[in-house]
Parts: structure tokens; C-alpha cells; sequence
DNA sequence: CCTAAAATACCCTGATCAGGTGATTGTTTT
DNA sequence: AAAACAATCACCTGATCAGGGTATTTTAGG
């Protein structure tokens, strides 16, 4: 008989509770090793159980999920962490990804996805519902809207380039085969262009308006 | 009864573009208006045929699938796209996805998923395999990951903040209220910790490591 | 209490940068 | 053909920065 896959439950709700430790324990596949209300001894329940799995709300008093999470990988990078939650609004969502988390689930979608997704992140996907998979891939489409246009030529443009990865005027004129007046003449173009009165400012600004790669 | 779905398929490979127009035709759910093994004529085509959704195969002869996608959201922002891609390797995923598809789906799961991806993405949602959700949500982790250890004082991170946003060394001073000295003080401390011979360096590596935000 | 680290400050010299002005050549646009 | 733009180069002046050294005060740890 193989072993099965042992899960460690965070959620306040007790109903919610219950109903997924009978949930997984029907299935004979998984092991609830124990389920808690809250954080408030997160670390030294994680490191004692070592459990595969972690099913972790969100929204907990105390010590919320998303601070568990960063705690957790804290010292423990392996364990599958999916997050249950109501929101499927921004923030939360962001937060519970930089801080470490494998998955997320709304609520709603727990009775039809959950054994689904645990086996997704024991497979090494990330499992998340359709809507919190619409925020992320929106987030990441913002930066196609970004890049001003300055009308800076392509000669302006290579130059600043150069400049921002670190080259002084100097350096500059040798990789391009000119003279160091000519990068002068053309930074000074740069500068009136960007409305900024030095090398740093032209950087800080390229970078940050992503004129720059 | 109720409008089908009408669908358009760009798939260069001749089997796989019939299975799926079958595959979708068997439903009775939705309609293919039409399926093309490549993009050469896609902005006329998507104009004339109007389709509710996309499928859109990267790896295409001549304009590639994320070429397309751009071309097509050029003009029509609405239209839901799926990406069909074999490659769950890194540029390619990002690409589209900057591009403005809504969905990705690796070619290994279109016999299990495609039906409920295409159901995903006119509900608002944004379907793709576990492995791809996977990618996204590590490149989004990055930023915890990433911050080296150059041992940088508090004092010393702070004006390296200062520095990168575009403040002289005059400037920074005045901020904080110490004299150039001190500040030119600080500069150098960093410029040995972070090994490097200019501001312009410091800024750029700074930025690039993520030492500052 | 004592020490190490951090933050503060000053001086000097040479290198680099900013701003202004002017000029030549070739290409593109009108 | 004329005008506008792009890329190239030069010179001059004053400002800012880099690198070296030295030194005092405050803070934090053992």
C-alpha cells in the first residue's frame, strides 16, 4: 500500500474545516494530520508534522495566511502551500504569491477543484482558478501600455542603452567607434529630450519608463 | 436556440486542425467558422469572420502565433484567444502573454481542456495548463528571491535609494540634512561593497539586483 | 566598560560630466 | 532646391564626481 499524501489544514471556519477533512479522508488517497484555527504556533506545527500539503485561508485572525505562508518558507521551501480564499480581488492574491504560496482556490470552487489541485501541485503545477489566473496574466500585460515616446533616434536610443547598463561617455564612444564628443553631443540631446540635467537622472528616468531593457 | 460559438483555428500542423474543428463540432455547442494553417492574411480574416474565440498555435510558419496576436489586438480587444503551444519552456509563454492572449494551453492537454478553456475565457477567466500557471507564478516569486547580500548599511541603502532615483550627491545631502562629505563618504563605502568605479554603475546594478525599488 | 561598526566631517588631486556655441556631412521631407 | 533632421566632431568653462587619506562622535555588542 503506498503512503498516502498527509495535508495540514488552516482555516477558522469550523464548518469549512470539518468538511474538508472528511472530504479528503473519503478518498483514501490523503491523511489529514491535524487542522487548527489559526497560526499562532504555525512553525513549530509545520516543522513537527512535515506535512506534503498545506491548506491555508487566507482571511485568519492573528496571524493571517498570507504571513503563515512567509513564515513557512521561511525554512521550509519544499512543502505545497494552496491558499483558500474568498477574495478574488488584487492584493491579496499578490501578496500570497511573493510570499511563496503554490496555488490559490476561491472558496466557491473547493468542492469541485480541491482534490484537483492538490494533485496539480504535487505534480509540480500551480493550480488557481480561472479568475485569480485572469489578474495575474493582466497584471503582466500592463507593461506592453508602458514606454513613452520621447522621439528619441536610434542612435539617442543605443546610446542610453549603453548608458544604463553602465558605461561612462568614455566607454561609450570606444564600443561605438566615435569620438568622444559625439556621445557628449548626443547625450546632451538625450538630456533635453527626457527634460533631465544628468546622466543619473537619464538612467533613473529610462529605467523606471522602461526605455531601457 | 441559442447562437453557437463561433471559433477560429490557426493550426499549421493538417491532423491536429481537423481533430479539433471535429472535436468542436461534435458538441453542437460551437461552430468553426473557419481554420487556417497559417497567419498571412489574419487581420482581414479575423475582421471579415469575427469570431468569439481564437485558437492560436505559437509555433507557426511564417508570422508566428504571437506575432498574430498582436496584430489582432491591434484592432479588436475583445475577442478571446487561446494559445496551443508544445513549448512550456520560458520566452515563448511570456511573449504571448505580454502579447494579450487570455489563455494557454499546452498541445498535451487539448483533448481533456480545450472545451472547458474555451468555457473559461468567455466567462472573464484566464484557462492555462498547470506548468504554465506554474512559470507565472515563479516569475512573479523573483522579486522575493532575488536582493543579494552586498552588507549594506541602513544609512548606506538609504542614499543608494536617493542615488538611483536620480538625486545628486548635492541633492541627497540637502535631503538628509548631512554635509557632501559625508555623503561622498557613504558613496564610496558603497562603490567598494558593490564593486564598482561610478554612479552610473552603482544605479545600474542597483536597479538590475533589485537592491532598491 | 571597551571595542567594533556606523555615521559624520574635512582636504586634496585628477577625472569626468554639463552646458553653451559652432561646424560638416549626408539623408529625408516638403 | 530648400528645409529639416540625423550623426558626426571640436573647444571652452564651470560643476560634479572618484579616489586617496584622516579624524571625531555615536551606537551596538560582548
Amino acid at each position: 500500500m503506498k503512503k498516502s499524501i498527509q495535508i495540514l489544514i488552516y482555516e477558522d471556519n469550523v464548518l469549512l474545516r470539518e468538511s474538508l477533512t472528511n472530504l479528503l479522508a473519503l478518498t483514501g488517497e490523503y491523511e489529514v494530520l491535524a487542522s487548527f484555527p489559526d497560526c499562532s504556533d504555525v512553525m513549530n506545527q509545520v516543522r513537527q508534522l512535515d506535512p506534503d500539503v498545506i491548506l491555508m485561508d487566507i482571511d485568519l485572525p492573528g496571524i493571517n495566511g498570507i504571513e503563515a505562508v512567509k513564515l513557512i518558507r521561511g525554512f521550509n521551501p519544499q512543502v505545497q502551500i494552496i491558499m483558500l480564499t474568498v477574495f478574488d480581488d488584487n492584493s491579496h492574491v499578490f501578496d500570497a504569491m511573493y510570499a511563496g504560496a503554490n496555488g490559490y482556490l476561491l472558496k466557491k470552487y473547493i468542492s469541485d477543484k480541491l482534490l484537483h489541485a492538490i494533485q496539480e501541485v504535487l505534480q509540480g503545477g500551480a493550480p488557481m482558478s480561472p479568475s485569480i489566473a485572469k489578474m495575474i496574466i493582466s497584471s503582466l500585460q500592463q507593461p506592453v501600455v508602458a514606454a513613452k515616446d520621447y522621439s528619441l533616434t536610434n542612435r539617442e536610443k543605443e546610446i542610453l542603452q549603453l548608458l544604463s547598463s553602465g558605461n561612462s561617455f568614455k566607454m561609450i564612444a570606444a564600443e561605438l567607434s566615435i569620438s568622444l564628443d559625439t556621445v557628449r553631443t548626443h547625450i546632451k540631446h538625450i538630456y533635453d529630450k527626457l527634460h533631465v540635467r544628468s546622466q543619473i537622472e537619464a538612467v533613473s528616468k529610462a529605467i523606471q519608463e522602461k526605455l531601457v531593457k
